[in-house]
DNA sequence: CAATATTTGAGGTGCGCACCTCAAATTTCG
DNA sequence: CGAAATTTGAGGTGCGCACCTCAAATATTG
C-alpha cells in the first residue's frame, strides 16, 4: 500500500477528518483521549504529513526577515551578498527572504527593529549579532509571538533562540593553531596575532583556541599578544609595524577578523611575502586573492551559502514541525589552501 | 499581485488552460507558433511553475536507485551509510531511494544491471562506478529511455551523464601537496606515496596533482615510487616496510587510497608517530581515530552526505525542469585536522 | 471545395492537505 | 433532570498543477 494520508489515519484512528485535522493543527477542542488515540494511530500506521501539499493548501509563502548589520568590511558584504542569492534561488520555492541591515554598532537599534516586526506577516527571522540585554528581551518577545528564531555566523546563548548556525569558534582558533603549528619549523618561532576588536563577533573564543592549541602540541611556538586594529587601517597598520619592527624572526601571523589588506600590504612592502607563515579568517576577495598569489597559507572559513540555506531550511523545519537534522544543518569549520579554493 | 499561476498564464498567453498544460509538459500536437506564445507570456509575466503542486498532482514519487561497488573497504561502507541515511531523511518528501551493490571487480555486472532496470518505475540512478565501455553504453541506453544519471565521486566524463557530483581529484592532490609541503621542513625531504591501486578510482590523478604542487612549491622534497597495496594487507604491509626500510629518514607519507590500518600500525610499531606527517584521504573510522590520536595529521576528504543529498537534488531539478545550481552542488574539497572533525 | 488531419478549447477529476461552517452527539453542571 | 457547554462529525472549498475526454475550430490535403 501507498503512503497513508489523512483520510487512512482517521479510519485507523476511528475519528473524522475533521478531528484528525484538529489534532494534525493542534486546534482548541479536542479532549485529551481523543488527541492520543489520533496520535497513536499516527504511530501505528506510519503517517506522515506531506509537508508539500500542507503548504500548498495553507497558500501563504514562507516570509523570512534576515538581519545583518551594516558596515563596509568585505565579509559583511559577502554575507548580504549570500542572503541576496538565496532569496533568488529560493523564490521558486515560495520563501520569501528579505534582507534587512541596521547600526551594528548601536545595540538598540536591531532590539528595536525586532520589537516593530509584524509577527503575522513573517514565518522566521535570521539573525547575526551579537548579544546585548536589549537584543535578548527583543529575541525572547519575538518568539513569545510565535516568530521562529535562528542565529547565524555568531550564537546569542542567553536569547532562547531556536537554534544556532555557525562554527564553534574555540575550534576554529585550534584548527588555526594546529596548522600554524605544523607548518613553523620545530624551533622556537614567533607568532602574532591580529583582529579588529577582541570584543568583536568572536575573536576570543578563536584566540582562546589558538592559544590552546599551540600550548598542547607546539612548545616551540611564542604567541605574541593580540594586536587590535579597530576597524581602522591606520590604527592597524601602526600597530602592525611596530610588531614586525620588534620581532624581525616572526614565523607567521594569525588573522581572526578583518584588515587582511593592511597585513598582506605591510608584509609585501617588509618582503616577508612568503617567509611568514599567514593564516585569516572567511573568504573575501582580499584572502581569495591572498591566497592565489601565495600571500596567504590558508583560510579558515565556513560556507556562507550553506549558512543561509540552512538557516531557511531549519526555519521551515520547526514551521512544518519537522524534525531539525543536526548532520544536515552542521557548518564545517574548512581549512582552504591555494588548491582547493573552488 | 502573487505569483502567476497556469490561468494567469493562459490568459497572458491568450490560449486555453489546456494548451498551457500541452505546452509546460512538452505533450504533442502544438503548433510551434502557439509553443512562442505560451513561452513569451512564460517570460513577459514571470511564471515559474510551482514544483511542489506539480509533483503533488503528478502524485508519484521520486524514485532513485543509488549503484554502489561492494567491497569491504572503510570508505565503501561509509558511502552505503551514507545513502541509507539520505533515503530515510528522504522518505518524508517523498523520494525512495534503495541502494543497489554490484560486484566492483566485474565491469560489466553494473552494467548488466542499468540495462535490467526499468525505466517506468525509475526517475533516476546514481553512480559510483569506474568508467568502461560497456557501463558507457549502459548509461547511454538508460539515458536513452528517459533515466536521468548523476555520477557520484568518480566522474564518467564519455557515457554523456547528467551531471557529475563529486571533487576534482587533480586539485585535491594539489591540496595534499600544498599541506605536506608546508608541513616539512625547508631542507631536503622525502615523501612516500601510497594506495590500494593507481588505476583505483582516482588515485593517478591525486598522484600527478601532488607532484604538481610539490615541484611547482617545495623543491626540497622527492616524492617517491607509489607503493601499491592491492587491496591486499599483507602485500601493503611488506611494501610499506622495505620503504621504510630504505628510507629511515622519512619525512612524511601520502595516502591516496585505502590502506590506513596497515600503515598506521607500522608507523606505530616503528616508533615514527608524530615523527612522519601523514596526508590520507576519505574520513572514515581508521582516519578518523588517526586525527584524535594524532597519528594522521590532515584528511582530505568530501561530505558524503552532502554528495547524496546534493544527487537527489539534482536528479529531482531535471526532472522538475528546473535549474541546477552549481554553486549549491559544488562538493569541496576539505582538510580535516583534529579540531575541525566534528 | 469537400474530406481529412491537425490543432485548440472547454470542462472535469484528483493529488494531500488546510480551513471553514453547521449540525449532531456527548459531556458537564446548576 | 434539563439547559448549557463542549466535543465530534459531515461536508464543502480551494491551493496549483497534471492529465484525461470530447467537441469545436482551423489547417492541410486531393
Amino acid at each position: 500500500m501507498s503512503r497513508p494520508t489523512i483520510i487512512d489515519l482517521a479510519t485507523a484512528a476511528g475519528v473524522s477528518l475533521a478531528t484528525v485535522d484538529r489534532v494534525l493543527n493542534s486546534r482548541p477542542g479536542v479532549r485529551q483521549v481523543t488527541v492520543e488515540k489520533v496520535n497513536s494511530a499516527v504511530e501505528r500506521i506510519g503517517f506522515v504529513r506531506d509537508p508539500f501539499a500542507a503548504n500548498l493548501a495553507r497558500k501563504r509563502d514562507f516570509k523570512v526577515i534576515a538581519f545583518v548589520p551594516k558596515g563596509d568590511g568585505q565579509f559583511l558584504t559577502e554575507i548580504c551578498n549570500s542572503v541576496r542569492k538565496t532569496a533568488h534561488a529560493l523564490a521558486a520555492e515560495r520563501v520569501d527572504l528579505v534582507l534587512q541591515q541596521f547600526e551594528g554598532d548601536d545595540a538598540h537599534t536591531l532590539a528595536v527593529l525586532l520589537d516593530m516586526t509584524n509577527s503575522d506577516a513573517v514565518d522566521g527571522v535570521v539573525i547575526m549579532a551579537l548579544e546585548t540585554p536589549p537584543l535578548r528581551d527583543s529575541v525572547r518577545r519575538l518568539r513569545a509571538r510565535g516568530v521562529s528564531v535562528v542565529a547565524i555566523i555568531s550564537d546569542l546563548p542567553n536569547s532562547g533562540t531556536d537554534y544556532f548556525i555557525g562554527i564553534n569558534n574555540l575550534a576554529a582558533g585550534r584548527t588555526a593553531g594546529a596548522l600554524m603549528g605544523r607548518m613553523l619549523p620545530h624551533g622556537p618561532a614567533k607568532v602574532a596575532v591580529m583582529t579588529s576588536s577582541l570584543q568583536a563577533w568572536d575573536s576570543l573564543d578563536r584566540r582562546l583556541g589558538f592559544d590552546q592549541s599551540i600550548a598542547e602540541g607546539f612548545g616551540n611556538i611564542n604567541v605574541l599578544a593580540t594586536v587590535e586594529g579597530h576597524d581602522d587601517p591606520a590604527t592597524l597598520d601602526t600597530a602592525l609595524r611596530r610588531v614586525l619592527a620588534a620581532h624581525p624572526d616572526l614565523g607567521g601571523v594569525y588573522s581572526m577578523g578583518g584588515g587582511n589588506r593592511v597585513l598582506l600590504a605591510l608584509l609585501r612592502q617588509a618582503g616577508l611575502t612568503g617567509k611568514v607563515r599567514v593564516i585569516a579568517h572567511e573568504l573575501t576577495q582580499t584572502t581569495r586573492a591572498g591566497l592565489r598569489q601565495d600571500q596567504i597559507d590558508a583560510v579558515i572559513t565556513q560556507d556562507l551559502g550553506h549558512i543561509m540555506r540552512s538557516a531557511i531550511r531549519t526555519l521551515r523545519a520547526i514551521r512544518d514541525q519537522r524534525p531539525i537534522l543536526a548532520e544536515q544543518e552542521r557548518i564545517r569549520i574548512e581549512i582552504l589552501v591555494k588548491d582547493n579554493l573552488d
